[in-house]
DNA sequence: CCCTGATTCGC
DNA sequence: GCGAATCAGG
């Protein structure tokens, strides 16, 4: 794949929306993050404020406005359930470290007869996942707030624990399907 | 281990 | 010019 104008720029673009390298290669496709950065240094807008890797949570930067962190004390979450936990999630180089409870909107309901854990989504764009990141779409996918999983997948699974028992249905659970 | 960008160097 | 390999780091 060679470096057409338009490739070239909608990589400046991206890299000046801070978006990390590996972003930027999954988004113009046929191109390693290797390949993006390669080019960005032969185009000499190398920089982006600071940066190696993911500076955000630093030591002091200007503040931390919008971190809310709640330690949930769930009123009726099952003992089969995961303990709270926060996430964090960086968006860019030196974009916003947004971090949030993972505590679903607490009216989840839980099937009485079901030990299944609920799913609970990062919220993932498609250029946000990796090879160990649960792919369960959530919603539709023409949609604006269409999202994957995001979760850890176990082992080479493409999904979560929880998408992956959705997904591969026991038989002994399967009702005949029509 | 996951990820990040930076550099080098054979092609 | 290109990008894989490597390095340095969080």
């Amino acid at each position: 794949m060679n470096w057409t104008d338009e490739r070239v720029e909608l990589l400046k673009k991206l890299w000046a929306e801070g978006l990390s390298a590996s972003q930027i290669a999954a988004q113009l496709g046929n191109v390693s993050r290797n390949a993006v950065i390669g080019k960005v240094h032969r185009l000499k807008l190398s920089s982006r404020g600071r940066a190696t890797a993911a500076p955000a949570a630093k030591k002091k930067m200007v503040a931390t406005p919008t971190t809310v962190q709640r330690t949930v004390t769930a009123a009726a979450r099952p003992a089969t359930a995961q303990p709270p936990r926060i996430i964090t999630t960086t968006v860019g180089a030196n974009a916003l470290q947004m971090q949030f409870d993972a505590e679903p909107v607490a009216n989840q309901q839980i099937r009485p007869a079901s030990d299944v854990v609920v799913p609970i989504s990062r919220r993932l764009h498609l250029v946000e996942l990796s090879e160990r990141t649960c792919k369960w779409p959530n919603g539709d996918p023409l949609s604006e707030d269409f999202s994957f999983c995001g979760n850890d997948a176990k082992d080479a699974s493409p999904y979560c624990g929880y998408h992956a028992k959705v997904a591969f249905q026991p038989v002994g659970e399967r009702r005949r399907a029509r």
